[in-house]
DNA sequence: CAAGTTTGCACAATCGATTGTGCAACGAAT
DNA sequence: ATTCGTTGCACAATCGATTGTGCAAACTTG
């Protein structure tokens, strides 16, 4: 337990055990009886270790070792608990599979995304899942380049598999279940309106594919004007809405979580005609059921999703095919 | 950018540069200059390296250098805004101090948190933030023996310094705000009601310090039984307040956005005595404002509270001391 | 043109752990 | 007492990049 400024090394060890840096590097990493060493031996390195706070460099050893065993994963924010959700749950099933995993946070930031792939090929990660990428397709052209494999999450792209939800299906889903609220609790048929997300996203365009063919269902028409697709921040959604002041009843398709800050935010400004106000939002908080208004909410399937993604770890013949999983419908 | 199993290094760029591997390293990581190189063959490195998809093999690079600028963090849950922004911001900033942040989630498993930070230590982190950790100081002593500085974040230890909320000033101004609503409102004096986390954890004893002293403030006492701080989860919450049907007014003190959820629940199911509930609490949730009966949130300054670590890192002369940052009320 | 300086690069040691191989010492079998 | 198998360990090469040092060739100066 001496504070020296220089880690303890095998070689340290080795002279204080009076034994060869070879057998304390296989006592240390358990492989010592293939290797035939005595048990006192063993018991003596094991016990000097211990004395000594040893920590086994994990850059030499991975240096020598042909497998990492480390796991990367990209993921754009923690600021929701959709993808709070993803990183948590992603740790604990790489450990579950003896990997270890490292997750890294980018902001949404393209050039910084690629950095931190790269960085992560760097540290020899086998494996790289790219989590709601803005060019998820950059990333793969690396990673294959480096023979890495990687994967996309919750974003399709067209060079590695990739595992999202079936925005499409639970979107519709979504749009019927807020119109049959609005018909039963206003008296209204639609059409609705649709907040928050980007056209050009690849969920936001399946999701608004949803939301029509849900009103198809239907044989109602949408106006042009009633996709407010603009961008997912809380401040793009409430100044969408700023000049909206609705006369008669109106229903919400919310495209995120964050957007629906937003909205609760003009809703709670909007005074008397609240309650003539339903809406429902493509993902899932805790709190949303106690939002006055709110009458569902789409949850992903963040587990299935990830064993989906598990499943393909190690795939050598990994065909690009995106897999789209089913999100659960919350209706309140 | 062929496709061999093998990842491309500097001697296989050496050679088909017809340089040294040595030659080609301070190249690739900048040093040329310093080495007297010529432009023309930095040039034709830079070139060949990137036609192959060259990535440093961070694993031999920082067995060789002296600092390996990693840092590494390790935090509870990702489940709710305060670590998930814990997380975000501490990655932002170690990224602008150039340092290569690690951060890993240890689900308020003791065990699991202590071989996290083994780990992050094996990998020669140079600095290691325990983020609300059950046992801070065993991961102290262990990073201590190894050389490795560390620093407590959000929960106290004695082993090493420690950067955390002021729990208590907080904790009485909540307490103050609830009071005077519940007057205004309610017409109502108190004494309130403290509901969620453990008498045990350093957080929660300060908190219901500062509720006690708000209490004392006004000469209001409370009954032993007004302290329900028996477990931090929304179902813990919401069972401890199941057989409670209030018959008048009552204030609430919830000790955290996961403890919120189950007193929200509760709420929502108590019908028309709703009105008569008000309740604040301790953390952050941007959908809080819009809960019935919610009259403001604490929210930690996460900014200023990694800035002060951060402050640290690096610090030799390290004194074990707690540094207590304030936090904002919000009153809604 | 000789001596000194600068330019441009290669060589080899090194970081710490892993692993194939070799080799004493010892006991058993003949 | 010789041969053979086993036990218990040490030696040395190796992983890929970094870095101190050395040394030709080219260039400058007197």
């Amino acid at each position: 337990m001496r504070n020296d400024a220089k880690r303890t090394t095998i070689y340290d060890i080795a002279a204080l055990a009076g034994a060869s840096p070879s057998a304390v590097s296989a006592v240390l990493n358990g492989s010592w009886q293939k290797r035939r060493l005595s048990r006192s031996l063993a018991d003596r390195v094991l016990r000097i270790a211990e004395q000594e706070g040893y920590a086994v460099n994990a850059q030499a050893s991975l240096l020598r070792r042909e497998r990492s065993h480390i796991i990367g994963m990209i993921v754009p924010k923690y600021d929701n608990r959709y993808f709070g959700h993803i990183a948590e749950e992603f740790e604990a099933m790489a450990r579950d599979r003896n990997l270890f995993p490292v997750v890294t946070c980018t902001q949404r930031d393209p050039e910084l995304e690629f950095e931190a792939a790269k960085e992560l090929v760097s540290y020899q990660a086998e494996c790289l899942i790219s989590t709601g990428a803005t060019d998820p397709d950059r990333i793969s052209a690396f990673c294959k380049a480096s023979g890495v494999q990687s994967i996309n999450l919750d974003l399709p792209g067209t060079l590695a598999p990739s595992v999202i939800s079936d925005n499409h299906a639970a979107a519709r889903d979504l749009t019927h279940l807020i119109m049959d609220r609005c018909a039963s609790d206003l008296g209204w048929a639609g059409p609705l309106r649709f907040v928050g997300g980007r056209r050009e996203d690849h969920n936001t365009s399946a999701r608004i594919a949803g939301f029509e063919a849900a009103h198809a269902d239907r044989g109602i028409a949408i106006p042009e004007d009633h996709i407010m697709a603009r961008g997912y921040s809380a401040q793009t959604a409430r100044s969408l809405l700023d000049d909206f002041a609705p006369e008669g009843p109106t229903g919400l398709f919310v495209n995120s979580t964050i957007s629906l800050e937003g909205v609760v935010q003009w809703h709670a400004g909007l005074g008397a005609a609240r309650s003539r106000v339903r809406y429902g939002c493509f993902d899932f908080d805790p709190f949303g059921s106690f939002l006055p208004g709110n009458v569902g909410m789409v949850e992903q399937d963040v587990g299935k999703m990830l064993e989906t993604a598990f499943a393909l770890v190690g795939e050598r013949a990994a065909n690009m095919e995106t897999i789209r999983v089913p999100c659960r419908l919350l209706p309140f």
